[in-house]
DNA sequence: GCAAATTCGTTCGTATACAAACAAGTTTAG
DNA sequence: CTAAACTTGTTTGTATACGAACGAATTTGC
């Protein structure tokens, strides 16, 4: 293979790249009254899933690494949308859950979540949506 | 639709995200030897391919705002694999291209470029490959 | 020909993202 | 039972990513 081979708009990982532009974008843009990226909706959806959950657990489930969950849920936690505590039975774990306003707050933000999803995937057709979706799933 | 119905798993946004980081950490285990992040080798692999060019419309070639581009730019040559002129046409414009380290680094990459590419879509047949390409493309 | 609009590049601030190294607590293996 | 291994969470450092605001240079519209 020689360098003049090489397409950059080709490559998987530039597509995922910009593919991650626009939903971030179209997210940014939606969610502009509620002050939350998409990381902090993710974890707020996940604690609500849960009810309550340590911050290494959350990080599995949302896929962040520890130090990037750290300053999601400090970020969240100094808003005041959720709250933890001390585990009792293991003292390294904090659990965390949602507060009231966090709970209405994430109430509020649901459809435009939704909303998000659809929007990104406009361009597509159903039948193609149920595809794309599947072979993500296959790559990640 | 109520907030039980959103499933995190299951939004396109959160399904690129875990693609990207995938895509991600391929890379850099490949590309360890050569220092080089995914943003750095597209911005390389561009510049090769236009000879010269100014900042802004690399950015625009390697979707890179102007402020990450900047940053980019600024890594790529402290360590001397870039070097840039002033246009003299236009006193905005830097132009920038390849330096002969630069270029000899590229020329032994482009070869791990691929690889990573084959590796992200190693779990796709030929036929789901094309089929996520496309699809890819109508949503960027 | 000149004011308005646009483009180029920079700076600042905020938010992921992750490697690496670490302390403290818990579990496991022999 | 206890040393080794692992888990939880933190800190530091580097690298995207981008909004917003800006000065300087260039182009456009009339």
């Amino acid at each position: 293979m020689s360098a003049g081979d090489y397409r950059l708009e080709e490559q998987i990982g530039f597509l995922l790249r910009r593919a991650q532009q626009r939903a971030t974008a179209i997210f940014t843009t939606r969610f502009a009254g509620y002050g939350l990226t998409p990381t902090q909706f993710a974890a707020l959806a996940k604690i609500a899933d849960e009810g309550e959950v340590s911050q290494n657990r959350l990080g599995r489930l949302t896929a962040m690494d520890p130090a990037t969950m750290k300053g999601v849920i400090d970020r969240l936690s100094e808003r005041g949308l959720i709250a933890g505590r001390a585990d009792q039975e293991d003292r390294r774990r904090t659990q965390w859950r949602l507060t009231e306003p966090g709970t209405a707050l994430l109430a509020a933000a649901y459809g435009d979540g939704f909303a998000v999803t659809a929007e990104i995937l406009d361009p597509l057709s159903p039948r193609e949506r149920a595809t794309l979706l599947r072979l993500l799933e296959k790559i990640v």
